[in-house]
DNA sequence: GCGAAGATGATATATTATAACGTATCTGTT
DNA sequence: AACAGATACGTTATAATATATCATCTTCGC
């Protein structure tokens, strides 16, 4: 299935990551993905991109619009909301809305059913595609008639760095 | 076990049932477990409740400051946003992160993990308590070196009484 | 009744998000 | 190149949600 190589992928990378390759590789993806969609990735959407890739921490709208400005444009809050709002159409970002913010999509073109695990020390959140996650909510929700349509889930805690490397108390699992 | 007899309750109540009995059993519920916790229910705080339970739809915090003024008290948002506070804390309400709302809690006292399924045509978000979700979702935490803390899983689409009763269609879904 | 803790009142303001309308830019066609 | 329609952006105003702060009142244990 070619997953093994996806899940050695750092969910939370260290502190000392290349982030500079983050993004760039999200800008690089993204103007790909656009270009095979026909949507115009303009300079004002990539910059606001290039903002919420700023870290791995999600963002506010109003720190995207601190940030334009420095940059010398001048922007509004529908200058920055209408950039996300197609970057979010684009699945290029995703809404994190325990926080009313933003952050990169990790592996955009999927298609793909999320989680997010967010670390409430360090502030990162991690994007996580767990297909028995995803299958439990699913049979959860058709055994009850439910049409599902949506699926927000947002899982807060301490991720692996924020919490001594303790191994988690419970699961047999072996990782990293 | 003895679970058999809570799955029969109506997740999303028909629009005829009689929902006097929702909220009175809620507020008895509410009373009884204030009480045992040596917590204060007080008028305020009561009638919030009461006004969170007034349908079955999550109801905005600005919402019930209109009721409260309707009323005849003196109100703000704190009055508000404070009453919500200590109902959350007992368990008596939830926030649906999704909406900025809040409904009641269907089972207070159980120190449950609940998701919500909310229908985008009627409104109304029912709770529902899947083991096999939360442990779907403490497994993938766990595998990852997360510690989990707190959950929000919010899923949308439409009530068995919004899509004509047809039972699931394989739940293919959008991209995040 | 007294003092401390807790709850509410009241004012101000912060934070997040959208409506509405005008202008500029891009795209495809002639 | 000129045009027309569509798309993107600028700008102003305001809506919707949430919290900080301090004063007052109530309740509870003593």
């Amino acid at each position: 299935m070619a997953r093994s190589a996806k899940r050695a992928r750092n969910l939370f990378p260290r502190s000392g990551h290349d982030h500079a390759q983050c993004v760039s590789h999200a800008l690089g993806a993204a103007a790909a993905l656009c270009a095979r969609a026909g949507q115009r990735l303009t300079p004002l959407r990539q910059r606001v991109l290039e903002l919420v890739w700023s870290s791995h921490q999600p963002v506010g709208a109003y720190a995207i619009l601190e940030r334009l400005r420095e940059d010398g444009r001048s922007a509004a809050p529908p200058t920055v909301y209408r950039a996300l709002e197609f970057l979010l159409e684009q699945g290029l970002v995703h809404r994190i809305e325990t926080l009313n913010a933003f952050v990169g999509c990790a592996q955009p073109g999927n298609g793909h059913l999320v989680q997010f695990l967010i670390c409430r020390k360090c502030g990162a959140a991690a994007e996580v595609e767990d297909r028995r996650v995803v299958e439990a909510i699913g049979r959860s929700a058709a055994e009850r008639g439910f049409a599902l349509e949506g699926r927000v889930i947002e899982l807060s805690g301490l991720c692996e760095h924020c919490h001594g490397g303790r191994r988690h108390e419970g699961s047999r699992a072996h990782a990293g």
